[in-house]
DNA sequence: GCTCTTGATTAGAGCGCTTCAACACTTTAT
DNA sequence: ATAAAGTGTTGAAGCGCTCTAATCAAGAGC
């Protein structure tokens, strides 16, 4: 800087107002700045102006998972709302990790981000009341168990109850009563959807048969829990698994047994990822607005950092069931009390 | 730090040896330090401490497009390889557009960031000259056009071209002569894989049936070709996609129209990314060791950045043919001179 | 011809940290 | 005892920038 002052025959405190577009240089003193800045190729050091300035113009996002189509969408979401209110953003993965996500956080905070948007993560409330003093906190696509939260952390969420007694309500009204949850385990949402599921079920009447096996969030965990089922004498005539990863893992292992879907088992997901919209697996599913998500995020966080807001706020936004193609009626004669999957077997196979 | 120093009754000085671990720190004072640290909840700040340090010990990652899986896994081994050598990275998105993929290196270039990896991205040969006399760069899973390059960036690939002669070999020892190649248009290594399939063409004495229709990256670019192609009096035997996403797209495609795979029209992606594992796509395609090539990326630049190495350097990874189901021998009669796809329904299709 | 504005420019302090040279204070060697 | 060598600690400069307050130049108004 010193030295395109210099070149330029003005003050470094010139050159400073010329690269943030101050009006109040003559035109010519700016074009002799912006020339002699080419000339050098000058680049101005955000870590410096940073500091001097006191503020970063970042926003720090934190992903559980970043291979997760789901939360990539919404970090896009996230990115296109910052871009436009002119902030950068950092992304740190925590590949599902909740050590890997704490270091994360705390690598935001001293990198002074100005907002934190936390995407399905796992952290607890005491991590975030810490995280939420120092830096306004949004979190999305999670939430926090029990509510009534910390008052600096807002949360923009898809009412993931509702959306899982949707589905329910769907399998039932296609005649489904053996309905098979595969949860998220410890995962940031799966509180929340395994109690609509119970929801549902209740509802419809169907409390008794509710039946709920812990799962994750990647193919690998379907299998075990499909290889479980198959195993035992009474199948489900319907599977709702915690999110589209999942249901895919799922829809493998069956496809391995020579269980057909739907025909002989009702598969559902959750998401809307573009996975469940590939035609060969035309997974029914829910959709979560995920670039809303993301932008209703950064708005959240501007209202706290513009507009000095200083309470929590939570938007829940309506879920949408999307019907594909593996949901249908219950196969016949399933209505009895003791029908095993192990015994079926499609006679085609798809392919192979 | 100041209020630290002073709870700790110490100098500003010792604090920062203390928090940067420094051996020469006697013990009492190490924890009195600590303590108050803790207390008073002090962070250092990034911004400043980089700028004292001058080195941020941050490396700048510039991804093509994050939903794509494959990029997504490369960054995880960049990630992976970084963190174990104490750097952190920043990633910024790129989305596919030239103009954000300028702009992205210019911020992480101001960020100040001490190596740069370039995943996947379209910039040309003028952009990476100027930048790679800033910053050590590497590029990975694309490489400059025409090679002979910039001696300040490397390149970690997948050998394209032999991968794309792999897909050919595998489709011509199945029978098959009508071998469509759909490209990535302006993808970065498009012009590679066109290469290659041109090559296998010819040595397969083939060069006359070659035939290469401009793509793109993404399910929707697959649709306006295959319409295309079902219009046409000669069809395909067999096609070849750019990559597993434009692969989805062509079997969906082929599915809407009741062409069946691969016992009409045989296909193969690009990239073997998880999706083309799903049994229910079952999709033939190419490995690229993805975790491997952000791994090696970053050792490039760690030996530019440590062992002062300024010759470029470009690795070269084998492709590896993963045959799944999409591949077979092309159907009966098909030999013929004219057979159009159009007239072709499957009896049954998979689902609905 | 003088002051008053107005607008353009600059000096200099300061952002939070690191680091080097200098300074005490011990310990060991002489 | 005294010099030499080693430990721990600190003052102060400096990283590259911004921003306030001060300065300067030039025209307007009396």
């Amino acid at each position: 800087m010193e030295d395109v002052a210099e070149r330029a025959d003005v003050s470094r405190a010139l050159v400073s107002l010329v690269i943030n577009g101050s009006p109040k240089v003559s035109e010519q003193k700016r074009r002799r700045v912006l020339e002699a800045a080419r000339a050098l190729g000058y680049r101005p050091n955000l870590m410096a102006r940073s500091l001097a300035q006191q503020r970063t113009r970042i926003i720090g996002v934190l992903v559980n998972d970043l291979r997760n189509p789901f939360f990539a969408e919404v970090v896009e979401g996230v990115e296109t709302a910052a871009e436009s209110d002119e902030f950068g953003i950092v992304v740190l993965n925590g590949r599902r990790d909740r050590g890997r996500e704490l270091a994360a956080v705390e690598t935001l905070v001293q990198l002074q981000v100005e907002g934190l948007a936390l995407v399905g993560t796992q952290l607890d409330r005491d991590d975030l009341a810490e995280v939420s003093d120092i830096v306004p906190t949004v979190m999305v696509a999670s939430d926090l168990v029990g509510s009534l939260d910390h008052p600096g952390v807002d949360a923009i969420v898809t009412d993931g109850r509702r959306g899982a007694e949707l589905v329910v309500e769907h399998l039932v009204s296609l005649g489904h009563e053996r309905i098979l949850h595969i949860d998220g385990a410890d995962n940031a949402s799966a509180a929340e959807r395994r109690q609509g599921y119970l929801r549902g079920m209740e509802a419809a009447g169907l409390g008794g048969l509710a039946d709920v096996r812990t799962g994750g969030d990647d193919e690998a965990a379907a299998f075990a829990v499909i290889d479980e089922v198959l195993a035992e004498p009474v199948a489900p005539t319907a599977i709702f698994a915690f999110n589209d990863l999942l249901a895919a893992g799922v829809l493998d292992r069956l496809d391995d047994a020579g269980v057909s879907v739907p025909a002989d088992v009702s598969l559902v997901g959750f998401d809307n990822t573009f996975i469940a919209a590939l035609h060969h697996l035309a997974l029914t599913t829910v959709n979560q607005p995920r670039l809303t998500m993301g932008e209703m995020a950064v708005a959240a966080l501007l209202e706290r950092l513009n507009d000095g807001r200083d309470e929590p706020v939570r938007h829940t936004l309506e879920p949408e069931l999307v019907v594909r193609g593996t949901t249908g009626p219950p196969p016949p004669g399933a209505a009895g009390p003791d029908r095993s999957l192990a015994g079926i077997r499609s006679p085609v196979r798809p392919r192979f």
